[in-house]
DNA sequence: ATCTGATGTAACAAGTATCGTTACGACAGT
DNA sequence: ACTGTCGTAACGATACTTGTTACATCAGAT
């Protein structure tokens, strides 16, 4: 499975915009958060980008501006960034059609459906489970380097 | 996600190679499973490699060669042959590693890397109880095309 | 009204993975 | 020796992610 890091760089986002607005702050510009991430701005704007569709978070252009929650980190999950940044099926069907006319070509696509569709219920159930207030408590929670 | 078919093609081929062998044939060839998957035999015979590695299948060589089941469908699940084709985890950490100077940056990956094993634990568990005799017996079970 | 700093997006390159395909050597039974 | 299949390398097409540059757009501040 080519893995990619989009759940990882947006809930890093989603929790570092939380935590700045916990200290006082009304909004975190995608340069902040990319020098965090250790990434680019754009990357971060266009994660952003889906997130606000998704309604979790607002942005604000024009002098001042950048990104804020939309929502307390305690009722986002991380099912919510997941549906919002990670569109397609975890596992995919045959590219072609298989052979209709033998049984197990006929009879396999709606088999792993069925499958699937349960396990991926599951995983979504498991994601959901997390808040990103749990994620940040993590974060916070983590050893600090040695004085 | 970039989902591929890998998963699905595989238990496509050990569904087709358990009722061939049910119906008294010895092996199946890459040829009639591709045929079955409408795929190119050197998919199935590069997929079929990595299962024989895991020890699900074996393969003769020479003339009457192909391919025969390792053990029995019921003793097979979705999580060996998910292991056997899938190496990577199914969510990635920062290509780079994010700023240690910042508090987020630090702790995001301990925080994410607990977060995803819990989930990919029970991903695991859910395929596990899939066996592939489940999947052969699904198959069979698709309503035929009218009369 | 202009300046300024940030968003919103398009466009492109590099890297990586899957999938299909061709080619050919290796093998073992006839 | 012949034959059919595996085993595997090699290549191209396609697609996705990530990083990067560039620039128009916006809205508050001066």
């Amino acid at each position: 499975m080519s893995a990619n890091s989009r759940l990882t760089i947006a809930a890093h986002a989603l929790a570092w915009i939380g935590l700045y607005q916990r200290q006082g702050h009304e909004v975190a510009t995608s340069e902040q958060i990319a020098a965090s991430a250790n990434t680019n701005p754009v990357v971060i704007r266009r994660l952003l980008g889906e997130l606000r569709r998704a309604g979790l978070v607002e942005s604000r252009r024009g002098a001042g501006a950048g990104w804020s929650l939309a929502r307390e980190l305690e009722s986002i999950t991380l099912l919510d960034v997941y549906e919002a940044v990670e569109p397609g099926p975890l596992f995919a069907m045959h590219r072609t059609a298989p052979d209709q006319g033998c049984v197990v070509g006929h009879g396999i696509q709606p088999a792993m459906r069925g499958i699937y569709q349960d396990i991926e219920e599951t995983l979504r159930h498991e994601l959901a489970r997390v808040t990103l207030e749990k994620v940040l408590r993590d974060v916070l929670a983590a050893p600090r380097r040695p004085v």
